[in-house]
Formats: structure tokens, C-alpha cells, sequence
DNA sequence: CCAACATATGAATATATGTTCATATATAGG
DNA sequence: CCTATATATGAACATATATTCATATGTTGG
């Protein structure tokens, strides 16, 4: 246990023991952000759709927006997000551009949540 | 393949065979809210804290506080999002308030994740 | 009963976020 | 070239959300 973590600890509250060894499972702060900007992208449920639909075919932008009954420019804004978090690819061909998981990783994720929630 | 689901489809985009294949693997839209509900639950830095602290022992709420540097009543208000998903479940015992996981899923979702983000 | 303490909660505030609208860019067809 | 189409993007707006502050509730010890 770390002294100096807990001096702080000592002077707060009733049990310093106990937080400092809570404090060892917490992940660093970096894995902290990125998990939590991934459960994040992820916990809407727009995005969400959007990557249940891409589980096994490519899907061009119009094909998204009129399964999700929703406007081109609200899905080209969310690809936009799933994009830069790397959870999805696109390639283009013509006018269209044509979107697909970048892994499958987090279709595995979205699924392990889905048993989460079918269970209860 | 419904045909009422595809009517709408046809007049609005090029590839109602897709549109229509790829909503199939829509969950329903109960299942859609329940599962971003918990991902944003997760999706947030101070509520995965919270649960990561609480991984293996339970802990007062002054002791979440602390182990976090955050104010008492904002570790309140978070406890209360995560009772009412039932993540977390409390004892009264005296004045304290001792919070623990209420399943095991959810710190297996969040490890699941923390693969995923420490992977790439 | 009173003071000290732990927790809960409502109101207020600042910030983040999702969608829409208007428009820009780029490509294909005539 | 000009038009139609697909996508991307910035601005604006409405809503959601996290934290803080003040305060209420409930418990313990004197």
C-alpha cells in the first residue's frame, strides 16, 4: 500500500484501509477514459442499431438511415463518431460509401451486454 | 422478409434486399433500450470508478467518496442511477451505507471492455 | 434531547450530446 | 457542362447529464 495515497485518505474518512485497496483495481486513468468513451459510444441507442445492422453485411449511408427510419445527416454524424473510435470502416464506390465493423470485438461486447440484458 | 417493412423502403433507397436483411438482426426496441441504458451506465468515468472500486470489497459511500476525490453527494447521486439499474446493491448498517456489486455480470462486461481497449 | 456524523435528495448550473437544417463536396449520367 | 444523387459537415437548438450547494433524514453517543 502506497503511503502517501493514503495520508489523505487518514485525515477524510473512516477507513483507509479499505479504500486503499480499493484503489489498486481501479485501471489508470487512460484505460479509465477509453473504456468509458467506449461503453459511452456504444450506450446510444442509434449507435447502437447501427452496429447490430453492420454485424454481417456492409451497409452504404441511405441503407442505414432509411432501416433506422432516421435522416441521412443524423447517421452520417454518428458514423462520423463510430468512425473516429475506430469501431467502424467505410469504403467508397461511386457516390456511395459503404460502412462495416473495423472488429468484431466489439460486436462480441454488444452481444455479451445483450445476454446481460435478456437475462435479468 | 416482411413485405410491409419493405414497402417504405423501395420508394426511399437502392437496396431494399439489404435493408431489409440487415434490420432482421435488430434486436426489438425493448432490448435496444435496455442494452443502451447499461452501456451508458457504464459509459461514464465516475460510474465505472465506482464499479471497478467495488470489484471485490464493499464500500461506504464515504469511502467511494474519498478513494475518488469527489464530493459525497455526487458519489450519492451516481449510487442512486446505479441502484436503480440494479448494478449495485447497499446495506444500512448504523449510519454507513456499505454498496456492493449487484451481479457479477456487469464487472465481466467491464473486463471484457477493458480487453478491447487495452488490445489495440 | 442535542450535537456530530453519514447519507439522500431537490434545485440550480454548466456542459455534453443528438438531431435537424442548410450547405458543401464529390461522383455519375445525359 | 449541368443536374441529380450520395455523403459530409458546420451551426443551431433542444434535451440530457454530472456536479455542486443547501438541506433533509436518520443514527449514534453523550
Amino acid at each position: 500500500m502506497n503511503r502517501e495515497e493514503c495520508a489523505a485518505c487518514e485525515q477524510l474518512c473512516e477507513h483507509p484501509h479499505i479504500i486503499c485497496s480499493a484503489k489498486q483495481q481501479l485501471p489508470d486513468d487512460a484505460a479509465i477514459r477509453n473504456l468509458s468513451e467506449l461503453f459511452k459510444l456504444v450506450g446510444d441507442p442509434t449507435r447502437l442499431k447501427i452496429l447490430t445492422l453492420l454485424q454481417s453485411h456492409e451497409l452504404c449511408v441511405c441503407d442505414i438511415a432509411a432501416a433506422l427510419s432516421m435522416g441521412q445527416s443524423a447517421i452520417s454524424h454518428q458514423l462520423r463518431l463510430l468512425r473516429g473510435a475506430r469501431l467502424v470502416k467505410f469504403r467508397k464506390e461511386g457516390k456511395s460509401a459503404w460502412y462495416s465493423l473495423d472488429d468484431e470485438h466489439v460486436l462480441r461486447l454488444i452481444l455479451h451486454g445483450l445476454e446481460h440484458v435478456q437475462h435479468d
